[in-house]
DNA sequence: ACCTGAACACCGTTCAAGT
DNA sequence: ACCTGAACACCGTTCAAGT
């Protein structure tokens, strides 16, 4: 690639991340192109399609969700409150900017999703913790990391959705984890 | 009204229900206009705000409700079996059309929503199932029919943005009854 | 009083011309 | 090889003119 080129999408994909934190991901491509001195073509030459901007997005923000997990899972304490952690932090991770809790959820578990890979970072997050309470036994055999990204996903959407934050949501997070708990 | 204006006004609910049922709910006003026959301006005449039409869509739709909510309520056997069976019929409830989950559930709670009607004959309706169970003292005592409305569609967004059906994500429910339930 | 539809604004997307 | 930005298409919204 060549250098002004590399320059260029850098650029986009910084500035997409800024506008996206302001308008939400339905924010204007146009406006992301001007912010970053580029042509509306350039930007489409490197991002087809707005899904292929944000997982471009998601490429740094990989890093926190594993830096979040090892957190979740140093925990030390009742089973409840750890789960009930993850669930926070996780509702937070996929709550980049507006509609990306929808975006994210409805991504989960399709296979031909432009977000697939950062999806599955998600599952496997959510698998280790789930591994976690498995083997003290707390867990009921039934549940799998995919429903795990889901339910929780949809509240965090409920939450985006009427723009509250995720603290809002924390009791519907007490239901779904007790209804995964023994 | 002039019968002229109540003609158009009735052809323009009826034809919406059918586009937004098609298209879901970001179909295009401009069609909807279209196919009633009236011009655009017309159709902002009578319904000035997207939402204004869905509430006028959701008129008739409140006898559907509280039929399904007569009918879960005559239901005997187990209280978990008559509360997983209202989450799925709420679920299909909400499902209208595509994007309808994610507006009634974000509009829950919410008194400025202009659909804050047609939310509090489903929370009305919630609230009858849970004072069923809870009479059995079935039910935890901190649950309340707005956080039930919010998870149980927080799950049906799940599956309308993933373009499947509410059968689909039974399994939440299932997660979601059990958190509920003693 | 109500309706029509042209006009305007805005945004996504493409592509010919330029470097 | 890559970029620019004008051009096109599409849709929401308004409003002057018409009945």
């Amino acid at each position: 690639m060549r250098a002004d080129a590399k320059r260029n999408r850098d650029r986009i994909v910084e500035v997409a991340r800024e506008v996206f934190r302001e308008h939400g991901y339905d924010a204007s491509l146009d406006e992301i192109a001007k912010r970053a001195g580029v042509g509306a073509g350039t930007l489409y030459r490197h991002f087809p399609t707005r899904d292929a901007l944000l997982d471009a997005i998601m490429q740094s923000w990989v890093d926190r969700v594993n830096e979040a997990t090892e957190k979740a899972l140093a925990f030390e304490g009742e089973d409840r409150e750890l789960l009930i952690g993850w669930f926070e932090t996780y509702a937070s991770l996929i709550s980049l900017h507006k509609g990306g809790p929808a975006k994210i959820t409805s991504a989960m578990g399709n296979p031909d999703s432009p977000i697939v890979s950062k999806c599955q970072v998600l599952t496997a997050a959510s698998q280790r913790v789930i591994d976690r309470l498995e083997a003290d036994g707390a867990l009921r055999a039934d549940v799998d990391a995919v429903q795990v990204c889901q339910l929780v996903g949809g509240v965090a959407t409920v939450a985006d959705n009427a723009d509250q934050p995720v603290s809002a949501v924390r009791p519907l997070l007490e239901v779904v984890a007790d209804g995964m708990l023994r």
